[in-house]
DNA sequence: TATGTGGATCGATGGCTGTCGATCTCGAGC
DNA sequence: GCTCGAGATCGACAGCCATCGATCCACATA
């Protein structure tokens, strides 16, 4: 949402120095902020930014089975972790045969990425 | 911690084609996704991260009295949120008299915003 | 068709989180 | 010293999350 400049401080204040010139809010609209916190979520787990950089770093498609015994979780944590990621959109998976492949979509990680990087 | 390469599958598969080279490990260490995963779940949240974003594009201390009204949240709520910011030595503060005056510390947003940037 | 394997899903559980109203703290001004 | 206001803290509550064991599903091989 655009955020309601008149809403700025202007309570009466103890006449002492003014409390501060009233022009601060976010550049970042509501909007934004709720996908990039999206974003954020998804890699606020150490295991799940493990299996981002795995994934990046590998640049292909990795196996789960792979992936499984890097962390000291059971399996279905780790399914679970990569379900997560792949609902925020960071991630995908491809199914061949009896395995699946998982691979990084580098382009949902830019707008967190360049935000952080301003 | 450094992760077991010897974990790597070895299972005995159907004896169709491999399952993937057993080359895939983190190359971000245990420790350093805590680090960067308790500073990507600080942002997790939006009125936190347009928190952040005020004070990066302000650029110096910004006043409590001008952030409260910024969202639509109680004050304790937005107490709450910048204590958290701080917890994770994203934000710091200083007194002045009556009020409160927020920063940005941007080295607390270094590591994470390289990693993704790379 | 029967069997085994990789991986996803289910249900439960304990812990964490965002929000609120109420209260507390502490500095300023009278 | 008294009062007032800014902001931090407390206690409560509801919803969410990471993890597990058990199970289910899809596929491949026999």
């Amino acid at each position: 949402m655009a955020v309601d400049l008149e809403l700025a401080p202007k309570q009466k204040r103890p006449a002492g120095e003014p409390c501060c010139k009233p022009v601060a809010y976010p550049e970042v609209e509501r909007q934004v902020a709720e996908r990039m916190a999206a974003v954020a979520k998804a890699l606020a787990d150490p295991i799940r930014l493990q299996l981002v950089d795995v994934l990046r770093k590998h640049a292909g498609k990795v196996c789960v089975c792979e992936l499984t015994p890097l962390f000291d979780v059971g399996q279905p944590t780790v399914s679970h972790h990569l379900k997560v990621l792949r609902s925020a959109g960071i991630v995908d998976s491809e199914r061949q045969g009896l395995w699946a492949y998982y691979y990084v979509r580098p382009e949902a990680l830019k707008e967190l990425s360049r935000w952080l990087g301003s």
